[in-house]
RNA sequence: GCACUAGUGGCGGAACGGCAGACGCAACGGACUCAAAAUCCGUCGAGGGCAACUUCGUGAGGGUUCAAAUCCCUCCUGGUGCACCA
């Protein structure tokens, strides 16, 4: 920035400051630099009105250096204060105001009034994170603060909490760095997050704000974890799990994002360790029969159905050739089993152990096995296209139902966690058994073949279990493969050679962290009891003071290190014991926060019966795509259990479930600091104000589709505000809808009302603007219409429309008004415009009134379309109120 | 690879069988200004015509229909999720 430059922004500063107005961040004096020879130069500004100068780079009579500022100070001053104070909107003052009495009211406070209908919404609760609030947090924030609002209006008893998913490693991580104990962390964290959405100026009900860290909250954390644990569904597994090297925690599949820790991006490895796991396979068909009746987005449910991954096949025992001993396999197609060439098992396998005298080749199958398991599962899955494999020498296995000798594979594809380890080969109709086979030129055999007869298999294995009929396949030849599937079940069973076998994908929770900043786990481990669980009475089990938060080397939680805290005595049998070091993961305390707001200063319970009974389900929830697998599965799961329990009343915690898009960078990428493409809201709040920044976040675009920011997009919402806040200068006198614009109302009331259930805020907004468009065309607006327009635009824009509806003398607060109505009748034009068609083509247009009849119409239409007509009619359609198509030849 | 989702002006997006481009942004022209900003008025998919008008146009190609951005089939491209799940 030259000197020059610098000069004159502090001049304009000084100007505004004079004028008693605030001052613009120097940020946007800089945005429009440079064009052609000028410099754009945006000085001062009120809070609106950007007061700019354009100066004549070198050009001696335009450039105004600063002792001539005194003369421009004038120019501007009059013109701006006039303006500023007939037409201009302060957010500032405005939305402080309101958001100070909407506190001291208690404006939103959400009574336990058990008599009134009921509206529970929900968002995500926020983890409070160092960077504070995200320009992406306020989209879903502001949906169903809408809808809140709007609810509100309507006579609900509306439930919109927000609190703090506080618990976490970036916490845990920042406070290693920076030596402050995790608590202080988050308290600051949650602090700086609490003031800015207040000053979104959103409904939340803070009398009911949660907290996870906090003992009062985690007590029932804890407790339902005790549950779990008495109901069996708690349990300790020596097992591989992946292993995070960096942050040297144990991760739930789910947490592992392309091979690498989910958190920090490091490379997972597999370890093994004994942690404790959730049984969440046992509720597998209960999470997935609940998504039949509840209301969630379809790509959700889809989500949710393929994650648990419910799968019907059959388990078959292969008789391994001169043994007594089985190999099991579990298989979706038991129909293609006389197509089985050959065997794989995993290579993890205990079948390679039990018989490693047997086997010839034993240290190459060793060998591979080794290779195997210094792959991540990342790795392991990653080279698909490559197959790898060792033939077990000395080792083969007999098919059931052919009787032929096969020979047995070890290769990496088949994963000891998924079925039994162990596949049958049926290369001819697998794709992967296909790949497998081609590499190892192993022997194929076609037993189904396609509605139109034999298909060339070398060219690819043949899939379609639709259409495909059974050949080569003995009993089974001429099937359908659906029939077949069946009869060789019926088969395998009376014979004793197989069951059906119902498989899922779903794996269970690894719940252990071996971490500091997480709920602690209230389990003592006994030498001669084993695991035991402490005394609900000793709840909560408080989290120590500890020195060091770092993690350990040898994989024990910094809480081992407490020996006071660990050494304790057995609830069960009085003698030395140990306390758990582990702590919760994340997914722990958000697991259930929905139930606490309904009664979050309960002392007795997790909330009251009566409470739970009222609020339950949640009516509607919000939050991010990412979390259909993870967290809404978990809450799903706890929630079954906890009903299972008798504890809530509803078997679904959810009955609808939405998802918002993301807001990305104005590159169209996502924001990141490493990007620099990073929009602060405090930023927009303090240039633009709240109700902006919420009316351009809904209007950015298709709620569940992502978005890329854009300031100018900022400024256009602005400019729909002010053009709001001006029409108090063109309202008359008159109540009630003026003639000409009473269908418009109607149907602008019909459509707010509409988009604001369905998520389409973006359409609702433009049909305000549409609507504000024609008061300013007629240049006036009554009383009637503007109220009508302030209260649906409320719930997006609350503080301008509530500061307008105080000014134009409007009784009571606007928030506390009804929801304006509409009536069917009056959406629709007494005449409407129609299309004419011929052939399809739109040749012109006619009014018609709506009751005309279809040869009235027509007879007007072929008038309209005078000689345009040739050729001999065929066909006349006349769709009422819509179009005439005249087809002609 | 599989699943889901999307592809429409200079841009964000409307319309989701019935007049494509609502609404907003940007741009351009005008009014107001010494000037600039702000504001207000106007133009704004492409081609052709002095004009009224007309032809073409929703990723590509086919199909269904009186009528397709919208429904069906094949393909291409982007986004997201999952990933050798037998």
């Amino acid at each position: 920035m030259s000197l020059f430059i610098r000069k004159a922004l502090r001049g304009w500063k000084i100007i505004a400051e004079r004028m008693g107005l605030s001052c613009m961040s120097e940020k946007y004096n800089l945005t429009k630099t440079w064009k052609g020879s000028k410099i754009t130069f945006i000085g001062a500004m009120s809070d609106s009105v950007f007061v700019s100068m354009y100066i004549r780079h070198r050009t001696p009579n335009i450039y105004v250096p600063p002792g001539y500022w005194g003369k421009a100070e004038l120019l501007q001053r009059k013109k701006v204060r006039r303006t500023i104070m007939a037409e201009m909107y302060n957010h500032h003052t405005v939305e402080k105001k309101w958001q100070k009495i909407w506190e001291e009211e208690k404006a939103f406070h959400t009574p336990n009034d058990f008599t009134k209908p009921k509206f529970y919404a929900l968002v995500e609760f926020p983890y409070p994170s160092g960077q504070g609030l995200h320009v992406g947090h306020p989209r879903p924030y502001t949906a169903l603060d809408i809808v809140a609002r709007k609810r509100r209006m309507q006579g609900y008893n509306v439930l919109y909490p927000m609190g703090w998913d506080a618990f976490g490693l970036p916490t845990e991580n920042y406070a290693i760095k920076n030596k402050i104990h995790p608590k202080e962390v988050t308290k600051n964290n949650v602090a700086r997050f609490k003031a800015q959405l207040q000053s979104l100026g959103y409904s939340f009900d803070w009398d009911r704000e949660v907290n996870t860290t906090d003992p009062e909250y985690y007590k029932w954390t804890q407790w339902i974890f005790l549950k779990l644990f008495k109901a069996g569904l708690a349990y300790k597994k020596e097992m591989p799990i992946n292993w995070c090297t960096s942050c040297k925690v144990g991760l739930a599949n789910e947490e592992v994002v392309n091979g690498v820790c989910e958190r920090c991006g490091s490379e997972v490895v597999r370890k093994v360790k004994n942690e404790w796991m959730l049984k969440i396979t046992n509720y597998a068909d209960k999470l997935l029969e609940g998504l039949n009746d509840v209301d969630y987005i379809e790509r959700v449910k889809t989500s949710q159905r393929n994650w648990i991954g419910r799968s019907e096949g059959a388990e078959v025992d292969f008789v391994i050739s001169g043994k007594e001993e089985k190999l099991r396999v579990y298989t979706t197609r038991p129909d293609t089993l006389f197509g089985a060439t050959y065997m794989v098992i995993s290579p993890e396998h205990p079948l390679i152990d039990k018989y490693k005298d047997e086997i010839k080749n034993y240290d190459a199958v060793i060998e591979y096995r080794e290779m195997a398991a210094k792959k991540s599962d990342f790795e392991r899955t990653e080279l698909a296209k490559d197959k790898t494999g060792v033939e077990i020498d000395g080792m083969t296995a007999i098919n059931p139902l052919t009787e032929t000798e096969i020979p047995i594979w070890v290769s990496d594809y088949v994963l000891m966690t998924y079925g039994t380890g162990a596949i049958m080969a049926v290369p001819a109709h697998d794709d992967r058994d296909w790949e497998f086979a081609k590499k190892f030129k192993l022997p194929m055999i076609q037993v189904v073949e396609g509605s139109e007869g034999p298909v060339d298999i070398n060219e690819a294995a043949f899939t379609d279990v639709a259409t495909g009929k059974m050949i080569n396949s003995g009993f089974l030849t001429g099937l359908s493969v659906e029939e077949a599937k069946e009869k060789v079940k019926a088969f395998l069973e009376e014979k004793k050679i197989g069951h059906r076998k119902v498989n899922y994908k779903l794996r269970d929770w690894v719940f252990s962290r071996q971490r500091y900043w997480g709920e602690p786990i209230p389990i003592v481990n006994c030498e001669k009891c084993g695991a035991v669980a402490i005394d609900e009475s000793e709840l909560p089990l408080l989290l120590p003071e500890v020195e060091s938060y770092m993690p350990t080397d040898n994989g024990e939680s910094p809480l081992a290190a407490m020996t006071d805290w660990v050494n304790t005595t057995c609830p069960c049998c009085g003698g030395p014991a140990k306390r758990e070091t582990d702590t919760m993961p994340q997914w722990a305390g958000s697991s259930w926060y929905f139930l606490r707001y309904t009664d979050p200063h309960n002392t007795e319970a997790l909330a009251s019966p009566e409470a739970l009974k009222y609020w339950l389900p949640v009516d509607w929830y919000n939050g991010g795509m990412e979390h259909t697998t993870l967290h809404l599965l978990y809450s799903r799961f706890w929630h079954k259990f906890l009903y299972d329990e008798k504890v809530v009343p509803t078997s679904e915690p959810y009955q609808k479930r939405t998802s918002h898009g993301m807001i990305l960078g104005e590159n169209g990428e996502k924001m990141s600091k490493s990007r620099g493409n990073v929009v602060n809201p405090d930023d927009i709040v303090r240039d633009y104000g709240a109700d902006t920044l919420r009316t351009y976040e809904m209007f950015i675009g298709a709620f569940d589709l992502s978005a890329s920011w854009s300031e100018d997009g900022v400024k256009g919402c602005r400019r729909f505000l002010e053009r709001v806040w001006k029409l108090q200068t063109l309202l008359k006198d008159e109540e009630g809808y003026s003639k000409d614009l009473e269908v418009k109302m109607h149907q602008t009331i019909k459509k707010v009302s509409y988009d604001f259930e369905n998520l389409k805020f973006n359409t609702a907004i433009a049909a305000m603007m549409a609507l504000i468009n024609e008061f300013y065309k007629k240049n006036e607006v009554t009383k009637g219409e503007y109220r009508t327009l302030l209260t649906l635009l409320n719930p997006v824009a609350p503080h301008i429309t509530e500061e307008l509806w105080e000014i134009t003398g409007g009784t009571g607060r606007l928030f506390l008004q009804s929801w304006p109505e509409y009536e069917e009748a009056k959406t629709e034009e007494a005449t409407v415009e129609i299309a004419v068609q011929i052939n399809g083509k739109t040749k012109t247009t006619i009014a018609i009134r709506k009751e005309e009849e279809k040869d009235a119409v027509l007879a007007k239409a072929k008038e309209a379309l005078g000689g345009k007509l040739s050729g001999n009619i065929v066909k006349e359609i006349y769709v009422p109120g819509r179009i005439v198509n005249i087809v002609a030849k």
